[in-house]
Parts: C-alpha cells; sequence; structure tokens
RNA sequence: GGAGAGGUGGCUGAGUGGUCGAAAGCGCCGGACUCGAAAUCCGGUGUACGGUUCUCCGUACCGUGGGUUCGAAUCCCACCCUCUCCGCCA
C-alpha cells in the first residue's frame, strides 16, 4: 500500500508513475472519494464533540440532581443524523481503502521503464554454460531414465502439476535444501524459523497476495491458504509490531513447500518440474530501517548468488522493468539459471526490495529511540527455488550415458555419493 | 472434542453505565538533591486519523464485529485468541 498523502499531494505524478507499470489510476474517482471524505469526516466529527459534550452535562446535571430533559431533547435529535454520517463515513473510507490496497508499488528511479519482460535489463551474467559433446537431455528424461523421477504416479495421487521423487533424487532435492540453509544460517547471518504453511487472510493482504491475486491461491474451507510462499508467513512475523531499532536488521531464513494453483497459466511449461502446484523453496527476508534497503537488495541477491556460484551453475541476473515487477515490489532482481535443454536462462530467484510497501500494510514499525515508530522496510528473495535447482543440477551435470554427477558441496549431504546412474543405489 | 477462567497502555494490574484514554506499581525520559552514583522527591511518558499549523484543537481506539443508551472498558449478542483440567493424538 502506498502512502495516501502521496495521492494527496500530487495524484498526476502518482498516476504517470503508477503508468510505467502498466497500471491506471482512476484519478476522477480518487478524487472525489476524497473530497466526500474530507466533507463527510469533518461534519461527522463536529457533530461527535458536540454530542459527547452535551453528553457529559447530562452526567454532570444527573450528579448533582438536576433536570436533564431540555438537554436529552437537544441530543436526542443528534442520533439519527449521526448515525448516518458514520455509515456513510465507513462507506467511503471503506472504498478509499479497497482503492489503495489494488495499487501496486512505485517503481524505484533507477528501474528501467519498460512493458514487458523485453525490456528487463541483463545486469551480469556469471559462469559459462557447457559445451556438450552429445544432445542433452532434459530433466524429466534424465529422472525418469534414472527411475528416480515418476510424474505419471504423482498424477495418478494428485493431479498434474506434482512430483514423485525416489531414492537418490529425493535426497539429493533434501541435500539442496540443507545445504542452502546452513550456507545462509552459517556464512551469510540469517536465523532460521520454522514457519506455518496456513495462513490468513490478513497476512496475505500484509505482503500484498490478497485481494488482488486470490486466484493464485489454494484456499481451504476453514479460511485459511496455502502459502504461495514462505515470504508471507516470515514477513508477517512483524506485523502489528514495533521494533527497537537497535534490533535491525532482521534477517530471516526458512526453508518450506509453496503452493500455487497456477491459474491462467495451463499452457505454460506443462513439462516437467518448472511449473508445479507444490515446491520447495529456501526464502531469504530481511527487514531493515528504509536508508539500508538499497543496500539491503543487492547484499541479499548476492546471498542468492553465492549458492549458484557454490554449486557451479551458471546464470544472469536480470533487473525487472517497470512493467515486469511484482505487485508489492519497488525493485527486483530475478536470478536465471542456464537450463542446457532450453538452451536459455530460467528464472530460479527473484529478489525483491518492497521498502515501505508492504510495512504500511502490516503496520510493521521501528522505533529509533524516544522517536515516533516508523514503516521498515521489507526486501526478500529466493535463495533458492529448490525444484528448480534440481532440474539445473540434473541438467547441467549430466553425463552422455544419462548419468548425472553430484557437484562437490553436495556430496556431504549424499553421505559420498558421486554420481546418480542406475547402478547406483539409492 | 468436553468443562472452566480470562483477554485493559512497553510490562504487571485496578476499573461493572457519566469529566476514563483509562487508578496504582514497574519500566523509560527530564529535573531537583549529590563531588558523582544509589536511594528519595517533582514532572512527563500510547497509536492512528482529521483540522490548524509547528502551537494547539477535535475524533476514534480497553481482543474483533454488531447491538442497547443522551452516554459503554463497564450491559447484551456473535466470533477470535490465550490459559487450566479432562479426552484424543504426531
Amino acid at each position: 500500500m502506498l502512502d495516501i498523502q502521496l495521492f494527496r499531494k500530487d495524484l498526476a505524478a502518482v498516476a504517470q508513475r503508477l503508468a510505467t507499470r502498466n497500471f491506471q489510476l482512476d484519478t476522477a474517482r480518487f478524487e472525489a472519494l476524497e473530497a466526500e471524505r474530507k466533507d463527510i469526516q469533518t461534519r461527522t466529527q463536529e457533530l461527535q464533540a458536540k454530542r459527547n459534550a452535551l453528553s457529559k452535562q447530562i452526567g454532570a446535571a444527573k450528579g448533582k440532581g438536576e433536570d436533564v430533559s431540555a438537554l436529552m431533547a437537544e441530543v436526542g435529535g443528534l442520533g439519527d443524523t449521526l448515525k448516518s454520517l458514520e455509515e456513510r463515513l465507513d462507506g467511503i473510507q471503506g472504498e478509499l481503502n479497497e482503492l489503495l490496497a489494488a495499487i501496486p508499488n512505485l517503481p524505484r528511479a533507477d528501474v528501467p521503464a519498460g512493458a514487458d519482460a523485453e525490456a528487463n535489463v541483463e545486469v551480469r551474467r556469471v559462469g559459462t554454460p557447457r559445451q556438450f559433446d552429445f544432445a542433452p537431455k532434459d530433466h524429466v528424461d534424465l529422472g525418469e531414465g534414472l527411475e528416480l523421477l515418476d510424474l505419471a504416479t504423482a498424477a495418478k495421487i494428485a493431479s498434474s502439476r506434482f512430483a514423485l521423487m525416489r531414492g537418490a533424487l529425493a535426497r539429493l532435492h533434501r541435500a539442496l535444501a540443507q545445504f542452502m540453509l546452513d550456507m545462509h544460517t552459517q556464512e551469510h547471518g540469517y536465523e532460521e524459523v520454522y514457519v506455518p504453511y496456513l495462513v490468513n487472510a490478513d497476512s496475505l493482504r500484509g505482503t500484498g497476495q490478497l485481494p488482488k491475486f486470490e486466484e493464485d491461491l489454494f484456499k481451504l474451507d476453514n479460511g485459511l491458504y496455502l502459502i504461495p510462499t514462505a515470504e508471507v508467513p516470515v514477513t508477517n512475523i512483524v506485523r502489528d509490531e514495533i521494533i527497537p531499532a537497535e534490533n535491525l536488521p532482521i534477517r530471516l531464513v526458512s526453508h518450506t513447500p509453496c503452493f500455487r494453483s497456477e491459474a491462467g497459466s495451463y499452457g505454460r511449461d506443462t513439462r516437467g518440474m518448472i511449473r508445479q502446484h507444490q515446491f520447495d523453496k529456501v526464502e531469504l527476508v530481511q527487514l531493515v530501517r528504509p536508508e539500508d534497503s538499497n543496500a539491503a537488495l543487492e547484499e541479499l541477491t548476492g546471498h542468492a548468488e553465492v549458492i549458484l556460484q557454490r554449486l557451479g551453475l551458471p546464470y544472469r541476473v536480470m533487473l525487472l522493468c517497470t512493467g515486469d515487477m511484482g505487485f508489492a515490489s519497488s525493485k527486483t532482481y530475478d536470478l536465471e539459471v542456464w537450463l542446457p535443454a532450453q538452451n536459455t536462462y530460467r528464472e530460479i530467484s527473484s529478489c525483491s526490495n518492497f521498502e515501505a510497501f508492504q510495512a504500511r500494510r502490516m503496520q510493521a514499525r521501528f522505533r529509533a529511540d524516544k522517536g515516533k515508530p516508523e514503516l521498515l522496510h521489507t526486501i526478500n528473495g529466493s535463495g533458492l527455488a529448490v525444484g528448480r535447482t534440481l532440474v539445473a543440477i540434473l541438467e547441467n551435470y549430466q553425463n552422455a550415458d544419462g548419468s548425472v554427477t553430484i557437484p562437490e558441496v553436495l556430496r556431504p549431504y549424499m553421505g559420498g555419493m558421486e554420481i546418480l546412474s542406475t547402478v547406483q543405489t539409492g
């Protein structure tokens, strides 16, 4: 949510900045609502003040045993007017909030303008894609060839877009998550947190998934939702809290499953594990002072990159343009890993600075000694998406015979295993 | 799932219809005392919104949402949460 003062101060400028991210602000509607709000709020408060004063007089008069019928008559007429005014005020403020809650964040000044992913800017490229002297297979052929990946059975158990992994592949998946957690907790200074995988609507509203993106979520019949990312439960830890400034920054990491309905993406990435209803992710979250958030985004992105570097996976860093950023973000870097079978880079992490956008929705604040509470800034990023990292390892580390070499750094987590092959025992 | 108790300011905790945004204590801030500190004493110390403007004024907020009333922290209804005991269970 953006600060409403921004809209009051310079509506045209805000609308213009929002337009760069393909959002058309209905300025006429805002102005009308705001004018009505001001008028009704003023009148309501005046009447309330009058009623309060008269009621106090009644109390005082009764205490002295005086006759209060005149006062009662005077205040009696206020009731209905006041009630209808209060209802209208509630209605208008509700409308304003709804309008505000559906407006995306403003892009930072250093975000390139552009309508879609075509305008994203490559910031750097790390590692060189391996040259194969055979035709590289994709992760489905590799996993199924090794009899360690079974998408058909997953579809039988649940539906399409779920995976079943067995033996050494299931272990490799677990090893990846462990490796990532160990890196972030031991080398990057994050505290590991274990969080609920179901969250309420207030939490989703806080991080920006609601009210606009309900169709992407799985909702349970008790009103809770499956988390689409650990960002939701982890960031909401500070919802409605005032953090002492000396406790900032707070760096948290959590490994969770993520659930996405993938509504509206039926034709995309239908093959394999790239786009699933359920996938694991290690998520990095930072809660920082406003003046630190820009540097924190760079730092956090670097922490995610280290995972790719240690795994020896080629990748590039993309700075998303205004039109391609997520709803709540003011600046986003995507990390894209090289997938040989697709002969392209694919998103494996998204790191964003939300500035005060989520904090304002969550009322997540900090207090510098003696000062007023102030909204903090939130940053998060995948460090990394585990399923897609597994895909990248299978494809980048495959051998001509269909086996897959296990990256060095993961071997300690695999009981020393060096290769996934059909002759290997899981 | 059953029975009971309870949700009040940073914390503890009083308050069962009328100057209650809320006693008291603790904590914190400022001052006095002191060479300094402790103790003691005095004063201050919530959040948001609106108006006015750097000074105030108003409104709302005592788990949440409704209701009764001229007036609700206080009465009524619904819901949420916490605690204790029992049952069940990883």
